[in-house]
DNA sequence: CAGTGAGCGAGCTTCCGCTTGACTT
């Protein structure tokens, strides 16, 4: 006979906690929710006071079936799961699924997993709290009747298989409502000015400074008669301003913060810096990652100061405890730390040991001191003009947690390091090198990346931290929304400089609006949007998430009844659903955008079962319109007739190659070039089939011939051993069986013998053949995955 | 490998949150 059993949510913590009680104590874990209601009907008896019909999902009957059978065997069971309403749902269901008696069970908690804490919470076990199982119940059960509901109207009135909920929906008119901003926008340019200036030293050391003029003209016009007054002016320093500042760490990592910093300093997709820690989790490098709370345990702030004062010194340590501000934050654990401070790295996969340093960093700066700035403003006085130029200057007096960690922010439009300035004076005379005027542009509101929306949906209370990443999978799953790159556009702009009191008035090039890794609407993500929105703005609004997580919250102390809360909101949810499904007609997205000058027909923009497509002229009985879908970037609500036409130009016939014609289409799988009966696939995101040339067409050709005959795109003669191939990802390095990366910006076709030979001898090691094997076999899993739909 | 867009109708789709494996190439 078993003496004790001990249930909690996580394996790996069951090991751990295993090891600190010793003899006579069993742990297991439930992996989470081990009851939940019916998967494929409603599961909800509405009229009979929301009763839920919970069943235990297939995959959860063995660990059902292995706890009820220790559980049988041993006299106290000890129901250990977090402390929020999700775990003490979990301790409940957990309760009524094994069939234990009130005698035998206790229910106890803890916020860190250390002995203590643990014996601690033996020593005060009490009982479940049902009220806030009700708040789970009633959390549990309104969602489902949100999405199960709300999605099979969507499937009536637009098309089947799509999906709402209360997470999902607003997750989705985010991205949709920043896409309308962002075509609502319209770019404004200003001219913006900075000098180069001249001085000296007493002792006649010359020095160069960059300072920038305060105003900005909306003028050329303005621009250039400013330029004309500092052709003869004087410019003296007018001002020096001294500010002592301060900058302090930020707090340790929550799932969504570790998510954003892994997505800014990494590059990691949401998904990859969960799967990433959590193998750290598992092999004890750190604590729990799925967690909203800042808060550090009195044994991590202990340990990381007694590791600050070692490595850093005494004045480096500031030990603080944070709090939580975000909405809704429940704080069953830790924020996420290295479970020792005294590594400061761990021996793992490359992105374990990048995402555990990370991490390491950001929890030891949290107890590091503040840093000590002292910043400068320099103003540059005019003897011609009423206008200031600025240089701002910023000095490190004590570096503090800079020492190890800075946070990075989402701001693309880099702001000017401030550094070290030279000496300066008071009334000091400066000599200008140049004055430049550039016409610069403003930017529209930045699209989300995965990481930002995250951080949007904690802000509004929306989604935890176990479902951020689950999330933004489905919405991209059901294509209201694609995450991808968008190439950069030209446009010229008008730039005046000042030189030798002559203006030079000329333009130049400039790039904008490149995007990396975004997140876009679809058409049919716009649709279900508007349709929602339309119908359903209570459910779709921002605020709606945290109006009855306050009304869970009643339940939760026991002030309301949870039926209660539940009747009231479906009454009125009910009646919508009842009135939208007899009223509303089905979408039909149908517009006409003009006539077309050639054929005199009209052009309509339709949404069909493949998207959205425009059309030239109708469909009779002895004539079938020219169809044609639209491009990503492009929207049933904008598209121009221009554009429409544009799209009717494919197949193109780009010219002739070997007295063959070369024609560039999409088709399936995307852009292609198709000569004497062969396929060429166009670069993704590279080549833009209504826009490529027939040079670029023949380079794509022979490099493909030039793969299939020697399986290389380039050989070496100085050694055949050698060879540039073509992979998955592009271009890469062949030597002995070792793959090598291409440095990125670099074209192969540049690269010479020795400049491959160099590449070789500076990359990292190279793995041994059998993990090079593993990995491949892994990569090839995931691929496999991804292209199960 | 390489564009679709008719109409009928059976049978199916779907939520959020808590946790990790287990199928094959």
């Amino acid at each position: 006979m078993e003496e004790n059993l001990v249930i909690v949510e996580s394996p790996a913590k069951a090991k751990t906690i295993e090891k600190f009680l010793g003899k006579g104590y069993t742990v297991k874990s439930s992996f989470g929710h081990i009851r939940d209601l019916s998967k494929k009907k409603l599961g909800v008896e509405i009229d009979n006071d929301f009763k839920p019909n919970y069943e235990v999902p297939e995959d959860k009957l063995k660990t059902v079936s292995e706890l009820k059978k220790i559980a049988k065997k041993s006299k106290t069971i000890w129901l250990a799961s977090d402390e929020d309403r999700e775990g003490e749902a979990i301790a409940w269901h957990l309760f009524d699924t094994l069939e234990l008696n009130e005698k035998s069970t206790k229910r106890i908690v803890f916020h860190e997993i250390t002995k203590d804490a643990i014996t601690n919470a033996i020593k005060n076990p009490r009982k479940i709290d049902y009220n806030l199982v009700n708040a789970q119940q009633a959390r549990r059960i309104l969602d489902r009747l949100v999405g199960f509901e709300l999605s099979p109207l969507l499937w009536k009135k637009i098309k089947p298989s799509l999906s709402a909920g209360r997470v999902q929906s607003v997750a989705v008119r985010l991205i949709v409502e920043r896409e309308r901003e962002i075509i609502a926008f319209k770019a404004v340019s200003q001219y913006k000015v900075n000098g180069i200036f001249e001085f000296e030293d007493n002792k006649g050391k010359k020095y160069e400074v960059k300072a920038d003029l305060q105003k900005a003209f909306t003028t050329k016009k303005d621009a250039l008669a400013f330029l004309e007054k500092c052709k003869n002016s004087e410019f003296t320093i007018s001002d020096i301003q001294v500010k002592p500042s301060i900058k302090s760490p930020a707090p340790p990592f929550t799932t969504s913060t570790l998510q954003q910093e892994a997505s800014r300093k990494l590059g990691f997709s949401v998904l990859q810096t969960m799967t990433v820690a959590q193998k750290l989790y598992e092999a004890g490098f750190i604590t729990y990652m799925r967690t909203d709370s800042v808060q550090l345990s009195e044994l991590a702030i202990a340990t990381s100061k007694n590791e600050i004062q070692e490595k850093y010194g005494k004045e480096y340590s500031k030990t603080r405890q944070f709090q939580t501000k975000s909405k809704g934050a429940q704080e069953a654990h830790e924020a996420i730390r290295p479970t020792y401070f005294s590594n400061s790295t761990v021996s793992a996969s490359a992105n374990e040991k990048k995402l555990y340093e990370l991490i390491w960093k950001r929890a030891i700066a949290s107890q590091m001191s503040d840093a000590v700035l002292e910043k400068t403003t320099i103003s540059i006085k005019l003897s011609k003009s009423n206008e200031v130029f600025y240089i701002n200057g910023e000095v490190i007096k004590f570096d503090g947690f800079l020492k190890v960690y800075l946070e990075s922010t989402d701001d693309e439009n880099e702001e000017q390091t401030a550094s070290l300035l030279p000496p300066m004076r008071l009334n000091q005379k400066l000599n200008y090198i140049s004055i430049n005027a550039d016409e610069k542009y403003n930017h529209h509101p930045a699209r989300y990346t995965e990481a930002s929306l995250v951080r949007k949906m904690e802000e509004l209370g929306i989604g935890r931290p176990s479902t951020y990443a689950p999330t933004i999978s489905t919405i991209i799953k059901r294509e209201y929304v694609i995450k991808e790159d968008r190439q950069s556009k030209e446009r010229t702009i008008n730039c005046l400089t000042l030189n030798n009191n002559v203006i030079k008035d000329y333009q130049k090039k400039e790039n904008y609006g490149y995007e990396k890794a975004k997140l876009f609407p679809t058409e049919i993500g716009i649709i279900v949007n508007d349709f929602l929105v339309d119908n359903f703005s209570n459910i779709i609004d921002f605020n709606f998430t945290a109006s009855v997580e306050q009304e869970f919250d009643k339940i939760a102390e026991g002030e309301t009844e949870w039926v209660k809360m539940l009747k009231n909101f479906y009454k009125k949810f009910h009646s919508k659903i009842e009135e939208s499904t007899k009223n509303v007609e089905k979408s039909n997205i149908e517009k006409v955008l003009g006539i077309d000058p050639t054929t005199k027909k009209q052009v309509y923009v339709k949404f069909g079962k493949f998207g959205p497509y425009v059309q030239i002229g109708e469909k009779t009985e002895t004539e079938k319109p020219k169809y044609a879908s639209l491009k990503k970037s492009q929207y049933v609500e904008t598209i121009t007739l221009e554009e429409a036409l544009e799209l009717f130009t494919l197949p193109r016939n780009i010219g002739k190659f070997e007295e063959n014609d070369v024609l560039s289409n999409i088709g399936r799988f995307g852009p292609y070039i198709l000569h004497n009966k062969k396929f060429y696939s166009l670069k993704k995101g590279v080549d833009d089939p209504y826009s490529v040339k027939l040079e670029r067409a023949i380079e794509i050709i022979e490099e493909k011939r030039k793969m299939e005959t020697s399986g290389a795109l380039k050989e070496f003669k100085e050694d055949t051993k050698l060879k540039i191939v073509k992979g998955r990802f592009g271009a890469y390095i062949k030597f002995n069986d070792l793959n090598y990366r291409i440095p990125s910006k670099t074209d192969w076709k540049d690269l010479t013998y020795d400049d491959v030979v160099a590449i070789i001898k500076t990359s990292p090691e190279k793995k041994t053949k059998k993990e090079v094997k593993e990995t491949k076999s892994k990569s090839s899993k995931s691929n496999k995955s991804r292209k199960k739909k």
